[in-house]
DNA sequence: TAGGTTTACGCAATAGAGTTGCAAAAATGA
DNA sequence: TCATTTTTGCAACTCTATTGCGTAAACCTA
C-alpha cells in the first residue's frame, strides 16, 4: 500500500474527510482490482464494525467513488467508479457481468446497447449478463 | 371472474394443487394484466396470511405460471409466463421496463439484444430500461 | 364416495440485509 | 489549540422473506 498520498487525494477531491477507514476501504478497491460485496469487505475488516462499513459504501457511492451493481440476489455489489465521477455526475453505461461458476460481478468495458421503444422516455439501462466468465471458462 | 374454468385448467397444467389462494391470486393477474409486487397482493388479498402469499408466489414462479422480475429495489415483481412455460422449462428474453414516476414495472414485448462477449459463455441477459412509461410521459 | 396419503394453510418464530438514534471520538479549519 | 462538523461504534430497529409445525384441505385410488 505505497498509495497512501493517492488515496488521500481521491478522497479529498470527492470531498470525504479522511479516516482510517476509509482510507482502508478505498485501498482495498484498489489493491484488489475488482467489484466487492458487502461480504467481502466484511470478511476483510472483521475488527470493523458493520454500520460503519455501510456507511463507508454509501459515503462512497455518493460522492461517486464507487457504484453499487444492480443485482437481483439481495447481496449488494460495489465497483470502482471511473476518474470523472463526482458526487453531481456520476452515470455509468457500461454492462455487469456475474459469474454462475465463481459468483463474481465484473464490469465489462462495452457499454449497454442503446434501445428505444416507441412512446417511452428511457433515461437508465442496466444489463446483467450471466454465464461463465473468462476465468472459469477456462 | 367468469374464467374458473380456465383458471383450475392452467393450475392443473403446472402440476398446481387447486386452492382457494391460488385461484383468488392467479385470476388476479388474469384481470390485471400487468406485473404485481407483493405489496400489490397483500393489499389486495388482506384477509390472506403473507407466509400463504409468498408460498404461493413461489409456487408460480417454481412451476412456471409467474416470473420473478429481477429488480434492485428490495421488491420482488412478478410478471405473468407465456403458455409455454412450465416447470422444466421457462425462459424469458424479453426485457423490462421500470417507471420512475408511477413505479409500475412492465414486461416489453422486444428482446434483450443478443451481446456477445469474446471469452465469455452468455448464458442469460437481463435489461431493465428506466425512465417515463408511454403512460406518464403522455 | 370413503379412506389414506400428500400437499397447502395459518400462525409464530426466525433469518438476513440494511438503516436509525445517540453519545463519544476523530477530523477539519481558523 | 479550540470550536465546529463529521464519523464511528453500539444497540435497537425496519423490512423482506423463509422455516417449523400442527391442522386443514386437496388429491388419488379402491
Ligand atoms: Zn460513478
Ligand atoms: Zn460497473
Ligand atoms: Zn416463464
Ligand atoms: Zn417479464
Amino acid at each position: 500500500m505505497a498509495r497512501y498520498s493517492e488515496i488521500k487525494k481521491i478522497l479529498k477531491s470527492h470531498k470525504l474527510r479522511i479516516t482510517d477507514r476509509r482510507i482502508d476501504v478505498l485501498e482495498f478497491f484498489l489493491r484488489e482490482k475488482r467489484t466487492m460485496s458487502f461480504k467481502d469487505l466484511e470478511e476483510e475488516f472483521k475488527d470493523s464494525d458493520r454500520v460503519t462499513l455501510y456507511r463507508t459504501l454509501n459515503a462512497f457511492t455518493e460522492h461517486g467513488v464507487l457504484h453499487k451493481i444492480p443485482d437481483d440476489s439481495g447481496f449488494a455489489t460495489y465497483g470502482l467508479c471511473h476518474d470523472t465521477c463526482d458526487s453531481e455526475d456520476h452515470y455509468h453505461d457500461h454492462m455487469h457481468f456475474k459469474c454462475n461458476e465463481c459468483g463474481n460481478i465484473e464490469c465489462l468495458e462495452e457499454n449497454v446497447p442503446v434501445v428505444e421503444i416507441p412512446g417511452y422516455q428511457v433515461k437508465e439501462a442496466n444489463l446483467i449478463l450471466k454465464g461463465t466468465c473468462r476465468t472459469c471458462v477456462a
